[in-house]
DNA sequence: AGCACGCCGACT
DNA sequence: GTCGGCGTGCTC
């Protein structure tokens, strides 16, 4: 008897159990998508082995009723990484299946582009029959002539050409032929005429580029900004294809812009697949078909890029590797340099991590041997990176200037509109106001699902919740006393652009963040309105830190730094000296010299110090020293355990269940814990969930078996109407 | 995820 | 007496 094992395709743990099938006859292979019977219904499976035997009772078993595809959707590396997925990040294997599959792909309706095309069944009889039709039978002799020119062409475009009626009597009359053929939507500009550029490596690129082909090894690339990162990636992959293997490219799904696939395109051409969340169901469903029948050899994509099904993988890149996107911080969590060192391994590949600012956790991986260390440190236009200026606004705010800009900063900023040079203003935070109090009695709104304050958001003329998007009317006098005379709290994007309004009214501002990119295109269509000059400053958040290239920008101001040093996680001073690099490096891209002006309260910070010389080993040294002492990641694991319920009792009771767990742990590893405690989450209600947390910090010697525990006991103790996360070094502690 | 089994309250 | 509430447990 043959037997297959197989996975359910059903998310949820309690059924993440492998199930045996009879296979009725040979036609079956591994990877194969099959339907299967499944209590009362049937569910489609993932064959994942194919034996002789079973530990069931061989008349309990059911037989698998059909196969979904004739070949396998699975690779069995792909088998392996949800093994990994399962271990490491506790991913069920149905879970980790769906991340490798297109969502097309479920619910078993698949759905090619189907297309007929036709062509002239014999060239003689063709010509024949043009001449026994009437003179005035125009699109019957258009349609046979122009097939006749040029071979073949789709039924709907003919038919649209000329006359649907006349291509049909053709096709009767058996003077045309046709053909069903599947057509490959693709996600990007035809490349038939682009530039194929060929660009020459500095020695210092070339000698990257053969350090990282002479090893199968994980490499840390540390090149400054502007050091021709994506030039070393690009080559590198060149060579792989040349040598026969293939490759994954991952950058963050933020910088996935036209240019870059456009990059790749006029390099790779049809050799490069593209996934990013931008792309259409049809289109991500054909560049997976592609990557699965090996008609693609590159994938270039987000996060999710590494699960493509791709054979073969020579090399992996990484880029912007210190780039928060790569952890996936909702289910299924995931870190993806984590897979992708699996992924790398088990395939014989080298990886790449490149950054001008690398994670903490990866230089020290770095200094301590397990990644070799390459570095770039000249830009290749050997400009020097713009001067960083650090502006006290305490003193600001001493000297009558409440503002939102220093006197230094609007005199850049009107210097720079003078010379007719463009600016970026980044601000961490959008809408007006952080909040709106009122100055007699204090009262500031609060969302009444979450424990958090409303955001002001003046253009609108709302109070919107950051947290769950409920929506509120703005007061002018206070609900509670009646007072009219109210503040607003710290500064966001809106009240940055309207401050610059006031001051310079002729100047076109652009403004870029969450609100205002909120429709399919407007990204780019800010971005190209201040690529070509139609907006002279641009302000934004993060989105606007990230890899774009304007040569006309010379001014970057960082309007208030400190947003970013005070956020609540272990990270925060990491995450700023990234930030501000990033920001940074905005400016004097091309040959124009460019300035930064960084403001904040605490000017004397060493963040901003290091910074301001961009001098990174500097900063790793003091912060990782810092991480040591204080015994923090990468030194120790943190374990954040969310529970959430409506039921706020019901959330307490099992989160007290779950600590007296950990404490049993804790007496059996009790020299492994450095941290723990139980605590209300520091938003303590969200969408009127409330939310307790179970928190710990653990030394790295027995972290695997630890891990496993505090997944089992997940397991245990959750129940209807609560949910558990357990949360691995968690960036965002809210 | 579904669906059946099973043990307690208000109805023809 | 039974219809039905949804808590618990199983599906090869």
């Amino acid at each position: 008897m043959i037997i297959a094992r197989v996975i359910v395709d059903i998310a949820s743990s309690l059924v993440d159990k492998i199930f045996d099938y009879i296979l009725p006859n040979n036609d079956f292979c591994v990877g194969q998508r099959v339907l299967v019977p499944f209590g009362k219904i049937s569910k489609e499976g993932y064959i994942i082995e194919i034996t002789d035997h079973s530990e069931v009772d061989t008349n309990k078993l059911k037989s698998v009723i059909n196969a979904l595809e004739p070949f396998p959707v699975i690779l069995k590396e792909q088998l392996e990484l949800a093994k990994f997925l399962k271990s490491e990040f506790h991913i069920g294997l149905a879970d980790a299946i769906r991340l490798f599959l297109p969502t097309e792909m479920r619910g078993s309706k698949v759905k090619e582009l189907v297309k007929v095309e036709c062509f002239i069944q014999d060239e003689n009889s063709a010509k024949l029959y043009l001449q026994s039709v009437r003179k005035n039978a125009t699109s019957v002799i258009g349609i046979i002539n122009y097939l006749l020119n040029v071979g073949s062409a789709l039924y709907s475009e003919l038919g649209k050409k000329f006359n649907n009626n006349s291509l049909r009597k053709l096709i009767q009359d058996k003077i045309i032929t046709t053909k069903e053929i599947i057509l490959r939507r693709k996600p990007y500009i035809e490349v038939s005429n682009l530039p194929k550029k060929d660009i020459l490596l500095t020695p210092t690129q070339e000698n990257v580029v053969n350090k990282i082909l002479a090893e199968k090894r994980v490499f840390l690339l540390h090149g400054v900004t502007g050091s021709g990162k994506t030039e070393v990636y690009m080559h590198a992959m060149q060579k792989i294809l040349e040598s026969g293997r293939t490759g994954i490219m991952l950058v963050p799904e933020i910088s996935l812009t036209p240019q870059v696939l456009m990059n790749f395109r006029s390099r790779f051409g049809e050799r490069v697949a593209i996934l990013h969340s931008g792309l259409s169901k049809g289109e991500r469903f054909d560049e997976w078909q592609r990557i699965l029948f090996g008609e693609a050899q590159i994938v270039v994509g987000a996060r999710s890029a590494i699960f493509a099904p791709l054979q073969n993988i020579g090399l992996i890149v990484i880029d912007e590797e210190h780039d928060s996107s790569y952890n996936s911080d909702s289910n299924p969590r995931y870190n993806t340099i984590e897979v992708a060192t699996f992924r790398a391994k088990i395939s014989n590949a080298s990886l790449v991590l490149g950054s001008a600012t690398p994670s903490l956790v990866s230089y020290h991986n770095a200094m301590t041997g397990k990644y070799q260390l390459l570095e770039m440190k000249e830009r290749i236009n050997k400009r020097e990176l713009p001067p960083l200026k650090i502006i006290d606004m305490g003193n600001e705010v001493r000297n009558g200037n409440t503002s939102v800009f220093s006197s230094a900063l609007k005199e850049a900023i009107e210097k720079t509109i003078n010379e007719h040079n463009q600016a970026m203003l980044f601000i961490n935070r959008r809408g007006y106001s952080s909040f709106l109090m009122c100055k007699k009695c204090g009262f500031v709104a609060k969302c009444q699902d979450c424990d958090v304050s409303l955001v002001w958001h003046k253009l609108e003329n709302a109070l919107k919740c950051h947290y769950c998007g409920n929506r509120y009317k703005v007061f002018t006098q206070c609900p509670v006393c009646g007072n009219e005379n109210l503040s607003s709290g710290s500064v966001g994007t809106e009240k940055v652009v309207l401050e610059l309004k006031s001051l310079f009214p002729n100047v076109a501002v652009g403004r870029m963040d969450n609100d205002t990119t909120k429709t399919k295109d407007s990204h780019l269509k800010i971005l190209s309105d201040f690529r070509s000059g139609k907006t002279q400053i641009l302000v934004g958040t993060q989105m606007i830190a990230k890899g774009h290239d304007f040569p006309s920008v010379t001014l970057v101001g960082i309007i208030d730094a400190d947003v970013s040093l005070y956020q609540s996680s272990y990270t925060a001073c990491e995450q700023t000296f990234q930030l501000i690099t990033q920001v940074a490096g905005r400016a004097g891209r091309a040959d124009k010299t460019g300035e930064i002006y960084l403001q904040t309260y605490v000017p004397r910070h060493y963040v901003y110090k290091l910074a301001s010389y961009y001098d990174y080993p500097a900063f790793y040294k003091k912060e990782i020293n810092l991480r040591q002492t204080t015994m923090y990641p990468p030194f120790t694991k943190i374990f954040r355990i969310l529970i959430t319920s409506e039921d706020e009792n019901l959330a307490k009771d099992v989160t007290k269940v779950y600590y007296e767990r950990v404490k049993q742990l804790q007496q059996e590893y009790n020299s492994e814990f450095v941290y723990l405690g139980v605590m209300k989450s520091p938003i303590g209600r969200i969408q009127n969930k409330f939310r307790l947390q179970v928190l710990m910090r653990i030394k790295l010697d027995n972290e695997k078996q630890i891990t496993n525990q505090l997944f089992n006991i997940a397991d245990n103790v959750k129940q209807n109407g609560v949910t558990i996360f357990v949360e691995i070094n968690p960036q965002n502690l809210s």
